[in-house]
RNA sequence: GGGCCCGUGGUCUAGCUGGUUAUGACAUCGCCCUUACACGGCGGGGAUCACGCGUUCGAAUCGCGUCGGGCCCA
């Protein structure tokens, strides 16, 4: 009696193995001798929760860290926490109702990592139950000063080497949250906004301009027409004057002004867009900051300072329009720059921060070292590249972050740098241990801003590589797995600082994961409600199954979407499995030296072409090509085909055909369960370790043998089916018995199988039958004609098609076709065409089936 | 406005270094409780491979264009 329950409880097993199975299993190994495969696992932002999207992208890594694990090597998988940042800062004081600057910044800091702290446990279980190998001796965590004693060392030895500096500049700045920020903070919407249009007073006459920010109008500092615009070549080089704030600037000539776009003149205002940055430099236009960090007009806005960016719209518009100086305006589509994380307009502000210097051509360079998976996925990191316009802006006015190392001499204003032995530290709360290098005053002002997060997560790669201690540093890694919405910075930030810091690329593959969508197909968010969060999974399919989701969603870089279909179809191939498994184990054994059958060896042959399969799609990443090859073998060729044949010998007599069916089932398991354990690791693990007694975790991939799959095995397999559909169509039962079966093949078939799936005396003989085969229609093979004929090819075809079937039968026996194209015979070889035989039974008490080079005689 | 990707039965998807009847899953229909599995087995129906033009003896597959969708950016 089978002591095997029915139904495959994947809750209990799963729970069970993640309670039970050993991490240290998964610990990378810095003495080992085998070959290194390091992934620089993406560390994810720790608030919320684990959801489908992380599940996602951490299959994908789980799948490729077991499978390595398996081939020999020595992998590390180590977990990141990239834990600073605004959207904490936010958290925190929506959680806690104050605002940051009502607490000390050591309090608050601390209240930051506290929910940090929390959110990272959460994820740790959700983690563990997915079943993730994650090396947890090598886990990091970015707000700890053992790590960002790196990002500050990174920090000092950038600027020793010149890649690193503080200056004015613009930059993108947020007023609700008053920091500045880099552009890949920067989101883009679509607004409907005004387009005024002005007079400026001129010598004679005057000029017309429209603008859709006319409260940046005292940060006016030039006008901008095309030089071909023939309307305004007499302005060019002249003065014009700035309505209500009353003085000059001057008329420029510039290509880029479009001169269909409002009057064909433009306001160059520091700063309303991009462009005016462009303009701004390029022809050495003075400064007029008319917007304050607080998003207020500053006292050069004469009767509007203080007011609000929004206040002052209004206001000016109302008195413009009053004065008649807007005579005209109309509506505008804009996109309109905001704040990635408060959606707030931002502004551009001159402003002294500190920059990381951006080398466009390194980079490039450098992606093109790294192979990219899918290929493709290199334009996107490169257009970026090539779209940046100035450097990457690196402080932040924050708290919640890995604090500056640099101090202001109080009477000089010299800077110091920390030395990189006095990391970690924070300037807020040490003093340098060392005097102003110029005027030797040991007063300083320590700097309060500190660095953008992305500072800490770009050296991942270069920290679990053992940056800056080990000797061994093991760089660079072998791959970088993440999704392509991170593109343009977790990759553009990493490839730039591992060659600044180490002159190396950081990776040599990355593979890159889609999205994952909802089923409702849209990027899955709490707003569109159709958000899944995995332990809904967990709870009615388990984690096996959203491990199949994740494998089955295609190739790599195509957004999935998630489909309950796609989770049942996974649950019921592991019910299916699990079936495998129970009829089995009563049955099935290891014995040695035992002799396989045809069907044995038909199977074993398929067995090592699914290991030929999978181990090449998973070298290739294609884990959807690596589960569906699995699927159909265990469903198709095992369960459907294989145990229906070889039941009776299961169930009959001790003998050496019994042993031989026995030994190949217990050996497709075992074999399976191993395949299967990279994407499958529970239920790979109760197979395996209920046979075996040994973890399928530790074990080898399997190796192909190069068995040839038995053509008489596979020819049974095949006679079997037809007997199957006969039946069917004969409306019997699946075992009824026939009175007999007789069987003609070349490939001295074995009866043993037939006629225990038959049901019914099977007898084996070589040869054709005594019966008529009629020759019914001819099918010119095209891949045989078409490049041997070319033109022709289409003629031959009509022709063979109108050939008698008897006549081109006779003559494909004889070796030679000839067609009659009417104008000319051609002669074609017998490769060329195949026939459509139809067997009559010529009156015998018979019905007759064709599979393949067989004949199979069914006594009626 | 630019770049990248995608458009295959009702739904999702494979194929896309061109070769005649296009893969699988889910759904659907019919038959079958055949001593592992009805979350199963057997069989069937269902796609002018978005549209147009072109290259070719031959195009889902290659090229150009149009339309539609997504992502990234301006």
């Amino acid at each position: 009696m089978s002591e095997v329950s029915k139904e495959y409880n994947f809750k209990q097993a799963e729970e069970k193995w993640v309670a039970s199975w050993d991490s240290s299993v998964y610990y990378f190994d810095w003495e080992s001798k085998k070959p290194q495969y390091i992934i620089d696992t993406p560390p994810p932002y720790p608030t919320g929760n684990f959801h489908i999207g992380n599940a996602l992208n951490w299959c994908y890594i789980d799948f490729v860290a077991r499978y390595k694990r398996m081939r020999g090597f020595n992998v590390m998988f180590p977990q990141g926490w990239d834990c600073h940042g605004l959207p904490t800062e936010v958290k925190v004081e929506e959680i806690n109702h104050i605002t940051k600057n009502q607490v000390p910044r050591e309090e608050f800091r601390r209240l930051c990592e506290k929910l940090t702290d929390e959110a990272i446990e959460r994820f740790h279980l959700s983690m563990g139950r997915l079943g993730l190998s994650i090396d947890w001796s090598n886990e990091y965590v970015t707000m700890k000063p053992e790590y960002y004693v790196k990002t500050q060392t990174s920090f000092v030895q950038m600027h020793e080497h010149g890649l690193i500096y503080r200056e004015d500049h613009p930059v993108n700045w947020c007023p609700r949250c008053g920091t500045a920020i880099a552009f890949a903070e920067v989101e883009y919407d679509s607004r409907t906004t005004s387009l005024n249009y002005m007079r400026f007073q001129a010598e004679d006459g005057y000029l017309e301009i429209a603008t859709s920010r006319p409260e940046l109008l005292p940060a006016c500092v030039a006008v901008a027409v095309n030089p071909e615009d023939e309307r305004y070549s007499k302005f060019i080089g002249k003065n014009v004057r700035v309505p209500i704030f009353d003085y000059d600037v001057p008329v420029l000539a510039d290509p880029v002004v479009d001169t269909k776009f409002g009057t064909g003149v433009v306001m160059i205002c520091t700063f309303g867009d991009k462009q005016d940055v462009r303009w701004w430099m390029e022809h050495h236009l003075p400064l007029r900051q008319a917007i304050d960090r607080n998003g207020r007009l500053t006292n050069i806005a004469g009767p509007y300072v203080g007011l609000s960016v929004d206040e002052t719209k209004k206001k000016i518009i109302q008195d413009m329009l009053g004065e008649k100086i807007i005579f005209k305006q109309e509506p505008l589509e804009q996109n309109v720059g905001l704040c990635w994380r408060c959606k707030t307009p931002i502004e551009i502000l001159s402003e002294r921060q500190w920059f990381v210097k951006i080398n466009p051509e390194e980079i490039k360079k450098t992606a093109d070292e790294i192979e990219w998976i899918p290929p493709h996925m290199k334009v996107r990191l490169k257009n970026w590249a090539d779209a940046v316009e100035w450097d990457w802006c690196i402080s932040r006015q924050r708290i919640f972050a890995t604090p500056i190392p640099v101090w202001y001499c109080k009477s000089c204003g010299e800077v110091l740098v920390a030395k990189v032995e006095w990391l970690p530290l924070d300037p807020n709360q040490t003093k340098p241990p060392a005097k102003c290098s110029k005027c030797g005053s040991d007063e300083f002002i320590p700097e309060h801003d500190v660095l953008d997060t992305w500072m800490d997560s770009s050296i991942s790669a270069l920290a679990v590589a053992g940056w800056p201690d080990r000797k061994d540093l093991r760089m660079p890694t072998q791959l970088r797995p993440q999704g392509h919405d991170i593109i343009r910075t977790w990759a553009f930030y990493t490839i730039l600082r591992s060659k600044s810091l180490v002159g190396m690329k950081p990776w040599d593959t990355i593979l890159i994961n889609g999205m994952a969508l909802g089923e409702d197909g849209h990027k899955m968010s709490k707003s569109l409600n159709n958000f899944i969060r995995p332990e809904e999974v967990f709870e009615t399919n388990g984690a096996d199954a959203l491990r199949q989701w994740a494998a089955m969603g295609g190739s790599p870089g195509n957004d999935i979407q998630f489909q309950w279909k796609e989770i049942t179809a996974a649950g019921r191939f592991q019910q299916k499995l699990w079936s495998i498994y129970r009829f089995s184990l009563p049955l099935m054994a290891r014995v040695d030296g035992a002799v396989p059958g045809q069907v044995d060896r038909w199977l074993l042959g398929e067995l090592d072409r699914l290991i030929k399969t999978t181990t090449d799609a998973m070298d290739r990443f294609q884990f959807d090509e690596t589960i569906k090859a699995i699927r159909a073998f265990a469903w198709d060729v095992l369960a459907d085909n294989y145990i229906e044949l070889v039941k009776a010998r299961l169930y009959g007599a001790d003998g050496p055909e019994k042993k031989a069916a026995q030994n190949t089932l217990y050996t497709a398991l075992v074999t399976l369960s191993r395949l299967m354990a990279p994407i499958t690791p529970f239920i790979s693990e109760e197979v395996f370790s209920s046979l075996t007694g040994k973890s399928v975790h530790v074990q080898d991939w399997p190796t192909a043998l190069n068995i040839e799959i038995d053509p008489a095995g596979e020819a049974i397999k095949e006679i079997a089916a037809a007997i199957r559909r006969y039946k069917s169509e004969k409306g019997k039962a699946l075992n009824a018995q026939l009175p007999g079966i007789v069987v003609y093949s070349d490939l001295k078939l074995e009866t043993i199988d037939l006629q225990g799936v038959a049901n019914s005396a099977v007898e084996s003989r070589t040869g054709k039958p005594e019966v008529e085969m009629k020759p019914v229609a001819v099918k010119p093979q095209m891949k045989v004609l078409g490049p041997k004929f070319k033109d022709k090819s289409g003629r031959i075809i009509k022709a063979l098609s109108g050939m008698d079937p008897v006549q081109a039968a006779a003559q494909k026996a004889a070796g030679i076709i000839r067609v009659d194209l009417g104008s000319e015979v051609v002669e074609v070889g017998p490769e060329a065409v195949e026939l459509v035989v139809e067997t009559l039974s010529a009156g015998e008490a018979v019905d007759i089936l064709t599979v393949g080079n067989s004949t199979v005689l069914v006594r009626k």
